[in-house]
DNA sequence: AATAGAACTCAAAATCTGTTCAGTATACGA
DNA sequence: TCGTATACTGAACAGATTTTGAGTTCTATT
C-alpha cells in the first residue's frame, strides 16, 4: 500500500499500544488511558501523538468522539483474507493486474467447531497432504463414505484417512499405494477434513 | 464453549450490530449510537439490552467507560488461529485430549506483502500443490535457487515453478515428471511461495 | 385476572472525554 | 544562534456518555 512517513520511537510505541488494545480487547484506549500507560500526565501530551499518527496516515479519528480511533490497516489484520490476484497455471497462466477480489478463509478458523492437527507421515500423500501440513478438522461424529476423516481406532489411535463403511466394520484407507487400509469394527469419527494449510 | 441462554430477537439484532461495528470499524458504538440505530430514544432502553447481553454472558462491559464493550468470543474471530490438538500419523497417531496450544496463521494473511493465487493445473503436483489450491505468495522481486516462485516469463505469462538461475538464463522447473522445464532469459520474479491453503 | 419480563420514554445526575490555551524543555539542522 | 519539531505539564471548558430512578406499554404465562 502507501508507504508511510517514518515514526518516532515514541509514536511507534503508542501506535503498538493502540493496535494491541484494539485487536485484543476490541476497543481502543481513551486519551487518558494512553497517558496513564506511558506516564504522560496531561491529555494534551497524548493528543500531540495522536495528531502525529493521524497526520502520518496510520490512524483515523472521529473528532469529539471517545475512543474513536481506527487503524487504517485494520482490515488487513481483522480477518483471514488476502487479495486474490487471479489464477495461475502451467501452460496458459493468468495474472490479473489489479486484484479487486478478496478471498476469505475465516470459515476455516472457527474456534468453536474446528480444530487443527499437524500431519505426521506420508499416508495421505496421494491426496496432496504431506508430512508437516496442518489439517483443519471440523468436529462431527459421523461422516459419509469416501470422506477424509479423523477417526479413533479401537479407542486408542487417531488417524487421518478416507472413511468407508463395510457392513459392520469400517475401512480406513490411506492415500498411499505403498500402505494398506486399516480394518476395524471399533471406529469413532472425530471430525472431517475441511482444509489444509501448509507453510514454507 | 459454554452454551449461552437464548437471546430475544431484539437482543440478537443489537449483538450483531455491536459485533459488526467492533470488527469492521475497530471500536464499538456508544449507548446513544445503538439507540439511534434501532430508534430507541432513551439511553436507558439500550442499557436494558446491554445488561441483558452481559447477564447472558455475550459481552463484558467496564462500567462508566464509553464504548467499553468486549465481545466474549472476540478472540475466536479476531485472528486466523485454531486450537492445535496434536499430531496425527499413519502408524503411531497421537491426539492430545485437551488442546492447549493455539496455532496462528496470521502471518499468511498480511494484505500489504502477500497475495493469493488459485492454482490451475497439475504442474506442481509432486510438491503436493494441486489444481484448485490457493497459494499464498509473498511479494518480492528475487528469490533463491530452488525456491518455488511466481515468475513472469517474457513479460507475458506468470507461472508457479521452482526457480533456478543457469548462467544468464533461468530454468523454471515444474514438480511434475510428465512436464518439461521452461527456459528463458526474460524471467521476472513476482513473489515466492509461503503457504498453501486447500478447502474441501 | 394477575404476574413477570421485555422493551421503552423522560428527566436528571455524575462522570468521562476530547479539545484548547499557555508554557517548558530538549534535540537538531541551518 | 535561530527556528523547528518532538514531547511534554497544568488547568479549564464544553460536550459526550454512562447510569439511575420512576413510569408506561405490550406480550406471554400462570
Amino acid at each position: 500500500m502507501a508507504d508511510r512517513p517514518a515514526l518516532t520511537r515514541r509514536q511507534q510505541d503508542i501506535y503498538d499500544f493502540l493496535k494491541d488494545k484494539i485487536t485484543t480487547r476490541g476497543y481502543g484506549p481513551t486519551v487518558r488511558e494512553i497517558g496513564n500507560q506511558f506516564n504522560i500526565r496531561s491529555p494534551n501530551g497524548v493528543m500531540c501523538h495522536l495528531k502525529a499518527l493521524e497526520r502520518k496516515g496510520l490512524i483515523i479519528r472521529e473528532s469529539h468522539m471517545s475512543r474513536a480511533i481506527q487503524l487504517t490497516d485494520h482490515n488487513s489484520l481483522r480477518s483471514a483474507s488476502v487479495p486474490l490476484a487471479g489464477q495461475i497455471a502451467a501452460g496458459i497462466p493468468v495474472l490479473a493486474q489489479e486484484q479487486t477480489e478478496q478471498i476469505d478463509f475465516t470459515d476455516l478458523f472457527n474456534d468453536e467447531s474446528h480444530f487443527c492437527l499437524k500431519v505426521k507421515g506420508d499416508s495421505m500423500i496421494e491426496d496432496q497432504i504431506a508430512d508437516g501440513d496442518f489439517v483443519i478438522i471440523k468436529k462431527q461424529d459421523s461422516c459419509q463414505d469416501g470422506e477424509i476423516a479423523v477417526a479413533l481406532v479401537d479407542e486408542q489411535d487417531a488417524t487421518l484417512k478416507r472413511f468407508y463403511r463395510e457392513g459392520t466394520r469400517f475401512r480406513l484407507e490411506p492415500a498411499n499405494s505403498t500402505m494398506s487400509p486399516i480394518y476395524s469394527d471399533n471406529v469413532k469419527v472425530l471430525g472431517v477434513l475441511v482444509g489444509v494449510i501448509r507453510r514454507y
